[in-house]
DNA sequence: ATTAAATAGGATAATTTTGTCCGATTTGTA
DNA sequence: TACAAATCGGACAAAATTATCCTATTTAAT
């Protein structure tokens, strides 16, 4: 569904999200350790949403990463997704045709439009902040 | 979504299908030129379908691939995904987590349970047959 | 100033996926 | 039997993705 590196961006961010609401910023080795990813390849991932403006970034000591608490509620799934992944999650015809569209769809075009519509409204309707709700009362976790 | 592999695999018995309801076996190179994929690699793919019995091969001279009638109509896209991709695409959380259930949810847990239950069901739903339903009157393609 | 802790970023390596090449084998036909 | 047309299968190559390493830079604290 999505590139490695996009679910680490995902679990990556909603860990930023939580501390964040705490009021606490956190490192890339604490990150990395929470959400239990490669480090270096992580920093990677981390420097790319912060170039969108996804999360902020503070460098030196006492640097780390944080999410405004306005952007906590604002940021969407779908935003992360794509700032890594691109837009192939909701276009890109599921038979891998360039060319597919309602005019000379694929085969089962009209059948993976439902699906894809349903994945796009699901993360375009879920918030950093949404993706945290769980995980304060361990009701959900982001490690292995 | 899928993989190449998976794509290709998913065309090219797609077109053997139809060509078989037509009682025409065809070649390797045939399938590849009709559904625009790489000639060798197609092959290997064409084997992977071929040892599970999804598709028939014939070896030699007027050899090629063919699918029996019933086998049309019976083979699920669901087979075909499995049968290249495993089972990747049905299990296997959204962000990546190896330990991820209803009891330990990842915090898109039950978000994503739904849509995959929706592809399955898709693709377990739709036959070769029903792939081939809007080829012959040129309603869809395989083509690029 | 110096040091320590942190991110930034370039280069490189490892792994997986995708793709190619070529000889071996099978089979129909002359 | 000889040949041609086809798949089979192993080895290899290329490309993309994932991951690591190392140096530079930034910043706080001493």
């Amino acid at each position: 569904m999505f590139s490695k590196a996009c679910e680490y961006g995902i679990r990556a961010s909603t860990y930023i999200a939580l501390k964040s609401l705490e009021g606490t910023r956190v490192s890339l080795k604490e990150i990395a350790d929470k959400i239990d990813s490669p480090v270096a390849f992580t920093a990677k991932i981390l420097q790319q949403l912060s170039k969108k403006q996804i999360i902020e970034s503070v460098k030196g000591s006492l640097g780390g990463f944080q999410i405004s608490q306005s952007n906590i509620s604002q940021i969407k799934l779908a935003q992360i997704v794509y700032a890594i992944d691109g837009n192939n999650v909701y276009e890109g015809c599921g038979l891998g045709l360039k060319r597919c569209n309602s005019n000379e769809p694929c085969p089962v075009h009209d059948k993976f439009i439902q699906i894809r519509a349903d994945l796009k409204e699901m993360l375009e309707s879920t918030s950093l902040y949404d993706m945290t709700m769980g995980l304060e009362e361990g009701l959900t976790h982001l490690k292995r």
